[in-house]
DNA sequence: CCATCTTTGTGCACGCGTTCACAAAGACAT
DNA sequence: ATGTCTTTGTGAACGCGTGCACAAAGATGG
C-alpha cells in the first residue's frame, strides 16, 4: 500500500517512456486538427511546431512507437492519427463516472473533450439526494448509494472525483474497491490509492501558487536590474514580499494564516 | 518569439529546482492542515507521508530554501508554512481575471481555492454581450471590450483562459499585449506566447488520454499473464485492443477517426 | 541509372531530478 | 557534562529526458 503515489514513479511502460506517452495527446490533437483539413502528410518540423514541442524531441517520441514516417517526405498524417489512437487506447470505448456533481463536475460533464476520442460519461454520481434524477449534461445525477452498483454495471475502469477534499479519499476508496483503477482528481488532496491504481491530479490552486513564484521572481529581477521598460507590465505595484497592504488577513476558506513566526 | 514553450524549460529560477516548485504547494496544504490542528512541529517523515512524496525529497526541498529544521525535533510547522507562502510570493495580493465564463468559467469563479492564499478573482470577462452585467458568484461578467482596461486598471498580471480553443489565441494575444504575464490555460489548445510569459495548462482531455493508455497497458498485462483475480476488477469486459464491439464510431465532436490507413 | 536533396531515425553527451546513505547537529536523560 | 538517540542536511551515484548532429534512407529530377 504504497501513500500518494501520483503517477508511475521511473516505470518506463511497455519501452514507451512516460514524458512520450504525455505527449502523444499533443500530437494526436495537431494531427487531428491537420486530418480535418485533409493535409495529407507532415514533417516533423512542421508538426513539432503545431504541438509547440521541438521536432527532435517528436521524431523521437515517434521512434518508441515504431518506423511510421518515410524520409524525405515526411508522416502520413491519417496514418499516424490511427497509430497514436491505437497506442493511447482511444480506439476502444472507455466508459466514465464523474463524482461529486457541484460546479466543477457539472461543467466537466458538459464538457466536450469528454465526448470525444473514446471516453463516454456512463454516470453522473453525488451524494446529495436532492441532487438525484436531475439531468445535468442530459444525464440523470444518482446517488452515491449506488456507486458500485454503477460501476459493475457499466464496466467502469476510470473515474473522475470533482467533490470536496474532504470526500475524495471515501470516494476514492470505494471507486477503487468497485474494481476502478484510473482516476482523474480533481479535489485538493492527495490521494492514497493501492498499487497498480493510477491516479493524476488537476489541481487549480497550484497551478495558480506556481504562477505566483515566477511571477514574483520576474518582479523581483525587474526590480533589481534597471527599468527595461517592457510594455504597459513595468509600472505594475509589485514592489516587494512586503506588500501585504489592504486585505491581508482576509480568509474565506479557512487558510491563508501567514503569520509571523518565531 | 518562442512558440508554444510551456513552462520554464531548464531554467533554475534563483536556485530553486522547478520540480521542488512545484512540490511547494503540495507541502503548504500538509502544513496548513497542521496548523489548524494546532501541530508545533512535524518531522520530513510524517510530512512527507502527508503530501505524498519521499523524505529524502522533501528534505532536499526544502534545503533550498535554507536550514529551516531542528535535528532530532523535526520542522516548526507556523515557520514552515510562513517561509513557503513568501518563498510562493502568497503574502502579496494577486488579482486574477478569468476569460470566458461558460461552465468552466462559472465553476473556476465559484471555486472556494482561487480565494484563499492570497489569489483575488479581480474581474470576469466574456464575449457575449449577453453575460454582461449578470453576476456570477458575486462577481458581474465584464464584456470582453473592456479586458486591456480591466487588466490595467486592476495591476492583473495573472490571467486564467476558460474559452473555446478558438478563441483562446486571440484572448491570449490581448491579456499579453495589455501586461498579463502569466496565463493558466484551460483552452485545449497549444498558446504561443513571448519570451518571459509564463503559460500553465490544464487539459482535461490529455489526462484521460494518459490515463487510457495506461489502463489499456493494464488490461493487457493482465491478459497476457495468468487470472490474477485481484478484485471484481478482473472480470471486466476490456479483453484486448480489438475489442471496438458496440459504439465504435460515434463521434459527436468531429474527431475518432479510426480509419484504417493505407 | 545516377546525383542530389530532403527528412527521418538515432547514437551520444549533458543536465536535471531522485534516491541512498551517512555524517553532523541538536535534544534529552542521567 | 557526557552519552545516547533522533532527525536533519547533503555528498554522491544513478537514471531519465532532452537536444545536437549526423548517417541512412528514400524521393525526385535529369
Amino acid at each position: 500500500m504504497a501513500t500518494g503515489r501520483t503517477h508511475r514513479p521511473a516505470t518506463r511502460s511497455r519501452g514507451i517512456p512516460e514524458a512520450t506517452v504525455a505527449r502523444l495527446p499533443l500530437y494526436l490533437r495537431a494531427l487531428t486538427a491537420l486530418s480535418e483539413r485533409s493535409v495529407p502528410t507532415v514533417s516533423s518540423e512542421e508538426l513539432a511546431a503545431a504541438a509547440g514541442v521541438n521536432s527532435a524531441k517528436l521524431r523521437k517520441d515517434f521512434s518508441y512507437l515504431g518506423s511510421y514516417g518515410t524520409r524525405g517526405v515526411g508522416y502520413d498524417v491519417e496514418y499516424l492519427v490511427y497509430q497514436i489512437s491505437r497506442e493511447l487506447g482511444l480506439t476502444q470505448d472507455w466508459p466514465v463516472v464523474i463524482v461529486g456533481i457541484g460546479n466543477l463536475g457539472a461543467a466537466l460533464a458538459n464538457y466536450g473533450g469528454f465526448a470525444s476520442r473514446g471516453f463516454r460519461v456512463a454516470a453522473l454520481i453525488d451524494a446529495d439526494p436532492a441532487m438525484a434524477g436531475k439531468p445535468v449534461a442530459g444525464i440523470p445525477v444518482q446517488h452515491s448509494d449506488d456507486l458500485e452498483k454503477i460501476i459493475e454495471d457499466n464496466g467502469v475502469s476510470i473515474g473522475v472525483i470533482a467533490t470536496p477534499a474532504g470526500a475524495a479519499q471515501p470516494v476514492c476508496d470505494r471507486l477503487v474497491a468497485a474494481g476502478v483503477t484510473s482516476i482523474l482528481n480533481f479535489a485538493p488532496t492527495v490521494l492514497s490509492v493501492p498499487d497498480g491504481v493510477d491516479v493524476r491530479k488537476v489541481d487549480l490552486s497550484i497551478e495558480l501558487q506556481i504562477l505566483a513564484f515566477h511571477e514574483q521572481r520576474k518582479a523581483g529581477e525587474e526590480a533589481a536590474a534597471g527599468s527595461d521598460g517592457a510594455g504597459p507590465a513595468a509600472a505594475r505595484g509589485v514592489s516587494g514580499p512586503a506588500s501585504s497592504s489592504t486585505s491581508a488577513d482576509q480568509g474565506p476558506d479557512g487558510d491563508v494564516p501567514a503569520v509571523m513566526p518565531a
